[in-house]
DNA sequence: ATTAGCACTCACCAATAGAGAGTGCTAACA
DNA sequence: TGTTAGCACTCTCTATTGGTGAGTGCTAAT
């Protein structure tokens, strides 16, 4: 429904404003090469791509800036998928230096790569702890009341959880139960350790455990692992140096949102791939001038995590879903080599 | 040196200028019932004070706002111990019902607690890691290749390390290296286990260890344990809210250094005791218009933590340190009772 | 030693004016 | 019919100005 020229004149409104900050004017249009046309016939052009809502006036004669839908036609239409520079393929390519059983060292590393070369806010939230599956457990009894127990997940994630032994309860019994536990439990998702707990390995403790409704209760108490992911940032305060916040308030609500774990919400039921919310789209009323770009990374078929850069509304789209794209890719890949093929 | 009159007046300056955050200029000093002299006679007084250094002019005529040297010397010498209230003390307390063996959660609350109490930024630097002692040490194998070491140190902060196995080092193995360790690292501080792998373990490994120099090798390797406390925050973005910083570059300037971590170098280093660094004594130019207030926390005598409220030098320096002193008493004779009753 | 009185200074605020950038509309043009 | 030149108009931005109020320093009187 847009007309050639129309499209055109968009899209150079968009990309200038995304790399000036400032509204864009008829006269330094139709002084682009690929715009032959006088201010004149840009600026009837310009007064039906407001009525179509593409772009706005931020007052009566000031120059154009794109609005929300402007930018949402962006990036839906007219992103023309970028190479990347040597460069950047570089850095990213030097965040798989990190041994990659260390997962969480790895998305630490990219939060902080990322952030620095897009000079945005980067999140990831890592490894689903609740989603993956149990693979070895041990408890570690360290005086008569007390004991480690430690849960290692398929992706490599280690848990710690403090727990109260009951009374009398030594070490042959510890090993009992640990036995058990590994036997029965292995391959559980952390969140169903629960329900399986009573279910599997409840009777078997009755056999072979002398007080064993006491270690159920124990580990039904102490067991319990928390259901959220971790979340690394990178460059908190990149975002402060943009033009449009320069305003106290903005700045502080905005800081708020990325410190108290609000990014949780917002990003953890993200469908798979590549996401793009732009302003009030994100549904939190301290972003509605930023959007956020988001993709999530996987190993084999199973999402494991998320990553986001939080940015301006005026973003710089193709670079950014360029370089999140070609790393959650190679991420995915190496993940899925990594941890599939031992198996 | 400073007469009773310029004593009383100068308290009563800054008292007013933390509380209301504005120049304090004579005729207001004069209305004050503790003040019984014309604001002719405070004027003198006052432009004796400005001579000696302690309270300044923001211009020309304006009212007069403490120097450096004025709140440093109103924190030695002016403060007068304030009765917590009792709403305080509640509070306070409340933080000791997190279970006393999870050092990290009542940390992490203190600092959330405190935060909220002030309306300051509240830092807090955990046990420091490096200088615990080894209590247990446990080695799981996950496959042929990988294992999870787990640390367990006095003050019960778990440790986890993933570390390659050399090849063909059964469980077996591991068993004997697990037990030589615990046997002769017990209570040797994490710093040192590099120092002691080879000067108490090397020989005992040739005597019962196959592939000995390998092992050695692989715990070297893998078994350094971070030197840094943990750092918890608490209200980060409190101190925006305080009217001296109102301009972005501050903002984003105190932002930088409070993500950074460079604040953990501001902390590390102070003595046990409470602390009050003010303004320029910070050594970090982002933090000149700020003031620092630590206090140190241990258990029996050895100190294993600090916790440091962060605010505009225009503080409330009485409540702070009031606050602060009580709460490391406490936590210090909990802790201690509770890690050294044991033994 | 203290204070009343006074001239003076400076931040703050509101009103004003001019410049610059940009718009919408109209009329002329190819 | 699409394009363009021209023009009046609008609004922001940046001084500039003048008045007000809070506060000071100094001097002379108490």
């Amino acid at each position: 429904m847009l007309s050639e020229r129309q499209l055109s004149i968009l899209q150079i409104i968009i990309d200038d404003f995304i790399s000036t900050a400032s509204p864009v004017g008829s006269r330094s249009l139709s002084k682009k090469p690929s715009i032959p046309y006088s201010s004149a016939t840009i600026r009837n052009e310009m007064a039906d791509l407001e009525e179509l809502g593409f772009i706005e006036k931020t007052h009566t004669s000031s120059g154009r800036v794109p609005s929300e839908k402007g930018y949402r036609y962006y990036v839906d239409h007219l992103l023309a998928p970028v190479k990347l520079q040597q460069e950047d393929v570089q850095k990213l390519k030097s965040i798989f230096e990190e041994r990659l059983f260390e997962l969480e060292k790895v998305i630490e590393k990219s939060a902080k790569i990322l952030s620095e070369m897009t000079n945005y806010t980067a999140i990831v939230l890592g490894p689903a702890v609740h989603e993956n599956q149990l693979r070895k457990i041990q408890i570690l009894p360290l005086d008569k009341k007390t004991a480690v127990a430690v849960i290692v997940t398929d992706t490599g994630h280690v848990e710690n959880k403090m727990i109260h032994l009951p009374e009398g309860f030594d070490s042959a019994e510890i090993e009992k139960v640990v036995n058990v536990l590994n036997e029965r439990l292995q391959g559980v998702p952390l969140t169903e350790i629960h329900h399986f707990l009573r279910r599997e390995v409840g009777n078997i403790f009755i056999e072979h455990v002398t007080n064993y409704e006491q270690a159920l209760e124990m580990l039904e108490r102490d067991l319990h692992v928390s259901s959220k992911e971790k979340m690394f940032f990178g460059g908190k305060t990149n975002i402060l140096s943009q033009p449009e916040f320069n305003d106290i308030e903005k700045i502080k609500m905005l800081m708020q949102v990325i410190e108290e774990e609000k990014m949780y919400e917002l990003l953890s039921k993200n469908p798979a791939g590549i996401n793009v919310k732009i302003g009030t789209e994100n549904a939190n009323s301290a972003l509605n001038e930023c959007s956020i770009i988001s993709a999530t990374f996987s190993i084999g078929s199973h999402n494991i995590g998320t990553i986001a850069i939080l940015g301006p509304t005026r973003m710089e789209y193709a670079r950014v879903i360029g370089l999140l794209s070609y790393f959650t890719q190679h991420l995915t890949s190496a993940l899925t080599d990594y941890y599939l093929e031992k198996d």
